[in-house]
DNA sequence: TGCGACATGTAACACGTTACATGATTGA
DNA sequence: TCAATCATGTAACGTGTTACATGTCGCA
């Protein structure tokens, strides 16, 4: 139930239509959330209801008539009390890493192929990050900006995205330079992959004295 | 689809019980993927009636009777295609974040509080990660290691996993720093929020000519 | 003439989370 | 004796994703 809170959050420097929203938190620069048009406006219409949010409509000239929303009293109430709640951990999710996990089974051309792809992926995002944080802090430093401005909340959520994508792509590059390397096969062909025996998954260590098992019969199937 | 894809990478490793499994995906070390043990019990299920795992039934003398799973070649086959296919995008979907941007409107303390929280939580799961990668290595230096040892998939993950965390941790607690430097209240205590002005959220540069909005009447509602 | 941006949704389905359910063994 | 670990699930619910639906305007 985060996702309120998070257009909550989003509505917070000015007014914005869905249509805006839904941009903000498309793949270009969801630093803090993520989520698809129409999540959002199912969401807008959720808040509305329960009169966290308020809409304004707007009728345009040439385009088609949007309605502009701001968060409530109610909503910024809503929204502290988010805040104070206990946050639940955050865990990576990621097609791309269990693709690297299996690296070893599987052929590592295209997989090096997408690793590559990721890292301009995040070198794209770099750009765009650093760019929105200059614009941000307007003629000020970092720090001064940071100890000074106004509104720290989006700059700071920014640099935690600018950060990862940046862990991101020097990842990428590496994985791809070690995988390119133990494939002995053309740059970008296909390798035989090395079967490579069984090392127990993820040990985790210093968690009691490693309960041996005590197999005795084992039936199949 | 992927989280069959998680099971099938975690399960290269060797044969792992649904319960050994649920360990495995659990907050401690999953690096790669996370999931609840009724979602791998449940998948399991699946992914037998499906003919891409098999298991063993292995009857213990103290513990109850388990049953060791393996991946079959028919689930080999479907890794390679998972592997060859196109990854959609991974995007961060963090409650923290969600409060940290809204941080200007809210009372600073208990977010503080929860960003240390965090912080001290990442620090942990680093030296998890760094004994978990020494273990993995065994004698051999990183590079060596990553040149000529036999299964890198799961070094790879791993090292993301740390890198993530490294940087989950010098967030916090830079962000700690600054919301306590502009909270001119208690060390833990409670801030009066300021209230600040609308920036335009999440601006898009280099995106066309700034569609300046011919906003022309307005009825609420 | 056709494509992309603007602007807003509905519906079906897949996936993830929370709560519940059971029962033996080992160590504090 | 109480809690944690081992071991496996079911059911209900909430959230996210994919596919579909509609219509205008400006630009190439």
């Amino acid at each position: 139930m985060a996702l309120r809170h998070a257009v909550l959050a989003a509505l917070l420097d000015g007014e914005l239509s869905g249509y805006q929203l839904a941009k903000a938190f498309d793949v270009g620069v969801a630093n803090f959330w993520h989520a698809l048009p129409q999540q959002l406006y199912a969401e807008l219409a959720k808040l509305e209801q329960e009169g966290l949010v308020a809409g304004r409509r707007v009728v345009q000239e040439t385009r088609p008539t949007k309605r502009l929303f701001h968060v409530t009293d109610a909503g910024l109430t809503e929204l502290e009390r988010f805040a104070a709640a206990a946050s639940k951990p955050s865990f990576i999710r990621d097609d791309l890493l269990v693709k690297v996990q299996a690296a070893d089974h599987v052929d590592a051309g295209p997989l090096i192929r997408q690793v590559e792809e990721r890292a301009a992926m995040a070198e794209a995002k770099i750009d765009l990050f650093r760019r929105i944080l200059r614009k941000m802090r307007g003629g000020l430093g970092e720090e001064e900006f940071l100890r000074a401005g106004r509104r720290v909340g989006p700059y700071l959520t920014c640099l935690r995205g600018l950060a990862f994508e940046e862990g991101n792509r020097d990842w990428c590059l590496r994985t791809a330079a070690i995988l390119r390397e133990r494939s002995p096969a053309a740059p970008d062909g296909r390798t035989a992959a090395v079967p490579g025996e069984g090392i127990a998954a993820m040990p985790r260590e210093g968690t009691a004295p490693a309960p041996r098992n005590p197999e005795v019969a084992h039936a199949e199937r």
